[in-house]
DNA sequence: CAAAAAATTTCAAACGTTTGCAAACCACAT
DNA sequence: ATGTGGTTTGCAAACGTTTGAAATTTTTTG
């Protein structure tokens, strides 16, 4: 690993200023033309690369913005991403991007680490156990300085910031809608970690559309995962384990509605003949399973994309940012094979 | 957004010297127990956060390093920066993400931009395009440099660097015979994009263990698609039709396969009885659809956490590093109820 | 009380780059 | 020779922090 060659490097090489290397490497007007290609020549030739990091030092900014996700191992956190970075990098903003894995603690290490890293901007999906602890000390911090703050995906409402978030609720609500217009009446819910927003909203969807419908919120049929497929196994044993058994099964994601449609058959009925499934997500692969998934279709990459626009009008210092801005992106119910009416 | 508090700030507060601010923060011994209590106390209350940058800049070095992939929006590459970052991250390194959404342009682009960060070392998924065009030029100063270079998942014999990839060629040799061994004669494969090293290794195993037990590699019974699931539909419909039917179906990766299956079924084939199907990632859902999917399996963590310990490696002066150090890895074929014995 | 020792603080340089301003250089006309 | 104007280069400061060595203050000791 051999040290980059700087600009005095070559300077002391030519025997001239440091300035004069810069403005020729910048092809100032004001320097000798064949001053300007001998260094420039040099410097290719030695493979030169200016250091940003002095850069960022001297102008005090750095073009990089912090994003602090759960997990990148999803298919729409990672579309968020792209959505961001779709807008910002061909702004010349670098992402850096840091996974909390549900943790508080790397969550709070993380915005230090990106406060003390100078990033112009943060966007932040709460981890859970931040949820849980219901902490916001550590972005006291990006409080202070002021910084663009946006939540992403999860809002937060201890904190007053900028977010873009889905419409959990009403994405609920019409799956559920639409499971009791094809004629289901026991419809059963597999419900996400207690206390976190996009469990408690489309929990909500479920119990005020059944209410709306006068179906009854029967507890049992109310089991909490973990948003993994695995955790919808044991659950949905249960549920069909029941006297009353459901007719209708309505997953947190489509992860845990694929979980529940295997155990469903195992067990020996049919979907949706016997038990309608429907999940929430859109993942790709949910049209090409069998039966094909109905699911609700959140616009992970618009969420970022958003974002990043918000971010943007941040730094434009004619608007006033007192007020945070919240977008709330309407989610789509897609009706596949899996919830087909009886 | 504030300027953030500098330790010139504290120091003319308390018309002291930068030096014991600095010293005071650090909890320096030789400095006096009032003076650091107030500092660190007045420090917390204004927020100060060490400006890291400048700390870059007076060290030379940034425990940062870069990551370049084709794409995160996929269970395997996440699962791969998932590793690095176990590895690395309680190191106290940073990883710098970059998508290259399988283009040179970008690629190279990234690869300027990590060097001029000053990046301790360069993990690489070589994009399609670059393997198609054969260039390396953007790696040329990192060359220069003698930074450590990883290619990760996708090794790229133009250049020398250390590598952590999977053993493509076994796994499809095992997935294929797998299936011969279940009867089937008529296999087809959903090939990837045409150059990719994954891609031509899977094909290799596919044609040689096809003929090492005496079977035709028929051409019409190879088509590309692209990785995706939407990629295979028409392949798939383009190989029910053939005179001789395939009795099974090799796909380059999952989502292929399962783009496969729901072809076959639409046409009223049955899977596995009429035509057993086989992806390659062993992704998280593949237990799960129905049937479930024969697949083989890629240890993407551990690509990540070998790559960084190839990485740790480099740094330790002491070994040599003149030859590149090449590491392939298992994969392991899942056998489920997709490739059932007729 | 002076001198020595210990404790505490400050100075200055360094990391790599850019940039306003001053200085040097050149050619040419007076 | 002197002045003018233009071109080219160099100086020095700045960004924020750390750190060895020097300087200052305080404490201890004889």
């Amino acid at each position: 690993m051999n040290k980059p060659v700087t600009i005095k490097d070559i300077a002391r090489k030519f025997r001239c200023s440091p300035s004069t290397v810069s403005r020729a490497l910048n092809n100032h007007p004001s320097i000798n033309e064949d001053t300007r290609r001998n260094l420039q020549e040099y410097a290719q030739k030695v493979g030169y690369q200016r250091n940003q990091v002095s850069l960022n030092l001297l102008n005090t900014k750095t073009a990089s913005i912090g994003v602090i996700v759960p997990t990148i191992n999803n298919y729409y956190e990672s579309a968020i991403i792209e959505g961001i970075d779709g807008v910002l990098n061909p702004l010349g903003y670098t992402l850096n991007i840091c996974v909390t894995n549900e943790q508080y603690l790397l969550e709070s290490e993380y915005v230090t680490k990106l406060l003390s890293n100078r990033v112009e901007g943060i966007f932040l999906s709460v981890s859970q156990e931040t949820y849980d602890s219901g902490h916001y000390e550590h972005l006291e911090n990006v409080g202070k300085r002021n910084l663009p703050l946006i939540f992403i995906d999860r809002d937060y409402e201890g904190f007053s910031a900028g977010s873009v978030t889905i419409d959990d609720y009403h994405g609920a609500f019409a799956a559920v809608e639409h499971l009791i217009s094809t004629g289901r009446k026991r419809i059963a819910h597999l419900k996400g970690p207690n206390g976190m927003a996009v469990t408690e909203q489309r929990f909500r969807g479920y119990t005020e559309c059944l209410t709306k419908y006068g179906l009854p919120v029967e507890e049992k049929r109310i089991i909490n995962t973990n948003f993994k497929v695995e955790s919808a196994l044991e659950p949905t044993a249960q549920l069909l384990e029941l006297g009353q058994r459901p007719d209708a099964i309505f997953g947190v994601n489509d992860q845990v509605a694929i979980g529940a449609m295997k155990v469903i058959r195992e067990k020996g009925w049919r979907v949706p003949e016997d038990i309608a499934v429907v999940g929430f997500d859109n993942s790709p692969i949910s049209p090409y399973i069998s039966p094909s998934l109905t699911s609700v279709a959140r616009p992970g990459r618009r969420i970022g994309e958003e974002a990043a626009r918000i971010f943007l009008n941040y730094l434009d210092t004619t608007t006033k940012k007192d007020t945070p801005v919240h977008i709330v992106l309407p989610s789509e119910l897609i009706v596949r094979e899996s919830s087909r009416g009886i």
